[in-house]
DNA sequence: TCAAAAGTTCAAAAATTACTGAAAGTTTAA
DNA sequence: TTAAACTTTCAGTAATTTTTGAACTTTTGA
């Protein structure tokens, strides 16, 4: 296989997973061009490369960059901003479970920490089932939350390390 | 929070959670209904409690057996068919992880293994970058792969207290 | 101070995804 | 073999999400 194709099968793998994990195409698109690309590149070049809109390649760079994936580099003499991908997979890795887990994890133990209130007859089966069933759920989420919150923290090697050890 | 309200707000929670993880909004709140139910339920208990028509529920519902999360029951001297979904949160996990890790995880993995055999010119940046990020990508893809592995193959308290262990 | 170049916004359009409802299919009991 | 009870399918419709592009704003050099 060639560059040229590599590149675009990349990119567009890259899309589809994003896509089959909530989180938009084109957004992903962009980050897999950007981390193949060696140097940063201006909003013109991502443009031109994946055919996009101007606000469309606007908006999901801004959308990138809330995620910390992406950079903004300012080259001095020239007006126009370059855009840079972090390519150490192992921050990638860290920075969206970082965010997913502010945005959705956080929110749903929250929830689970109230439904756990519920109050109710311990005859009744339905509620019965409903408590066991928060009960268990909430259980979980903090198993991965703690795991999470562990590894945002960790170093590769020592985590994949670990991991090994148990896995033995 | 009166059961009723809570049972509500579970449902809700659940469909936004799955719709944010690529996961059919109804199918997830099916899922949760069915969770939170004693009993294995009919179609027409769950069309009527999320009101939705005959032809999503059935589709959903299929999806759901489709992803092992759901059974059809049948009831001695009743011609309907009754869905009941296991309550075991473990279970659950393992189900999802395996489903996913079948429909996503190994297509990007082979993927990942064709774009390491891209030839180019190594004096090339374009091309050592493609090379260097598809390979720290497939070893943490691999990584990923051999953790959701034994995890497939691991019992609950097994897994959190090994886990817990490295993360004393 | 101005105008060119770049960046941002957002209403409308397009694309995608999900849902409905009625028709067709299947199963069972008599 | 018929018909009632139930399930499945899918074409058309609706809802949601994404994208465009043109107007608007900001920045900078002359």
């Amino acid at each position: 296989m060639e560059l040229s194709e590599g590149r675009l099968k990349f990119i567009e793998a890259w899309g589809k997973l994003g896509s089959e994990w909530g989180i938009n195409r084109t957004m992903a698109q962009i980050h897999a061009l950007l981390l193949i690309s060696p140097e940063a590149l201006t909003t013109e070049e991502i443009m031109e490369e994946l055919t996009i809109s101007r606000g469309n390649t606007n908006m999901n760079l801004r959308d990138l960059i809330g995620w910390g994936l992406v950079e903004k580099q300012h080259k001095s003499g020239e007006r126009k901003e370059y855009f840079y991908a972090d390519k150490d997979t192992w921050n990638i890795a860290r920075q969206v479970a970082k965010e997913r887990k502010k945005r959705e994890l956080d929110p749903i133990i929250k929830l689970l920490n109230e439904l756990s209130e519920v109050k109710g007859d311990d005859k009744d089966r339905n509620y019965k089932t409903f408590r066991s069933s928060v009960k268990d759920i909430n259980k979980l989420a903090k198993n991965v939350n703690k795991t999470l919150e562990t590894m945002l923290k960790a170093e590769e090697s020592w985590f994949w390390g670990s991991i090994f050890k148990i896995f033995k």
